[in-house]
DNA sequence: TGGGCATATATGCGTGGTCCTATATAGGAC
DNA sequence: GTCCTATATAGGACCACGCATATATGCCCA
């Protein structure tokens, strides 16, 4: 369950409610995480009950009433325990592969449209994580950016395999 | 549901039981889906429901029944739809660059200690990558080792990004 | 007046998936 | 004799998640 963990990072950053959270999860993180918004109220409750979090109500006029999530220091020592704990080991999941794997029995242009679709996708990736402002300012900034530049330097990888891959087709 | 068509994938190369269906998951194609014993009898169960696929009781000695799962014309059509369908948008979830995103409320020394135990683990899979064979012979094996070719290209970009973000603290 | 969009929260349903445990048998190690 | 490993299948509990949908309101635009 690392969603609540990615909460409880964002509600250190600053107070939100759950929908401040949908929109940060599909901006500045959405390159690493993507969050239903289902999910993310119900994780929240969870978080709640379990006394990480805690809510105030602020009133508006016009608009439902702000539940604005603020962690506690039950939440941030749990947020530091989680990015102190060993790293959990991650078993792979990946349905382009698959399809690569398994394309051979097909006719070779079956694998030429995936290698191709793949490879526009990805360069439409490139496109967005690069375009993101990359300024190197505090240290926890720099770390926020080295995502992003992880993504970039996967998807340039990526696209020198497919590049080489396609050829050798 | 792409655990199916993985399943229909290595049916198609060869019957087999869901033991062996486990085997071959855990060894040739572990570095891109892994998949959980229980869920492949279940998934296994799907298929024969649906017609993808039936089975034949071989009865052994000393051993329970091997339940040999074939592939039926059905499942070879599903396969081929599944090959030749648009690819499905991946929504990203990457635990570890959480921790990094959120690493820089913490020490210094906690980032360090993350980057360096990511750095041994990619290590270990880079290893057991480059162990496995790779001779290119059909069309059909060379797309299979393309896969792992994949994986490597993926690590050693890793590698590069760890070092630089380590550099960079 | 009506439509569409933004703000804001929440439930229900289904499903894919993980973990644990049970069952059955044989061979080899200690 | 007992314990472990390999072969082989399967159910139970639980969980996280995705998708659809409901509700409420105010604003802007046509």
């Amino acid at each position: 369950m690392s969603l609540s963990h990615a909460i409880l990072g964002l509600l250190d950053l600053a107070p939100m409610t759950g929908y401040d959270l949908k929109k940060t999860f599909d901006g500045s993180v959405a390159h690493f995480w993507a969050a239903d918004q289902a999910q993310i109220y119900r994780t929240l409750a969870a978080l709640v009950d379990d006394g990480s979090v805690d809510v105030r109500v602020v009133p508006q006029k016009g608009r439902p009433d702000r539940r604005e999530h603020h962690i506690t220091d039950d939440g941030r020592r749990r947020l530091t325990a989680w990015l102190g704990s060993p790293l959990e080991p991650e078993r792979s999941r990946e349905p382009f592969l698959a399809r690569v794997f398994f394309a051979g029995r097909e006719d070779p242009a079956v694998a030429r449209k995936l290698l191709a679709e793949r490879r526009a996708a990805t360069e439409e990736r490139l496109t967005a994580l690069r375009s993101l402002p990359d300024p190197a300012g505090t240290p926890a900034e720099r770390l926020r950016t080295a995502t992003l530049r992880y993504g970039v330097r996967q998807l340039e990888a990526e696209l020198g395999w497919i590049d080489e891959t396609a050829a050798a087709l």
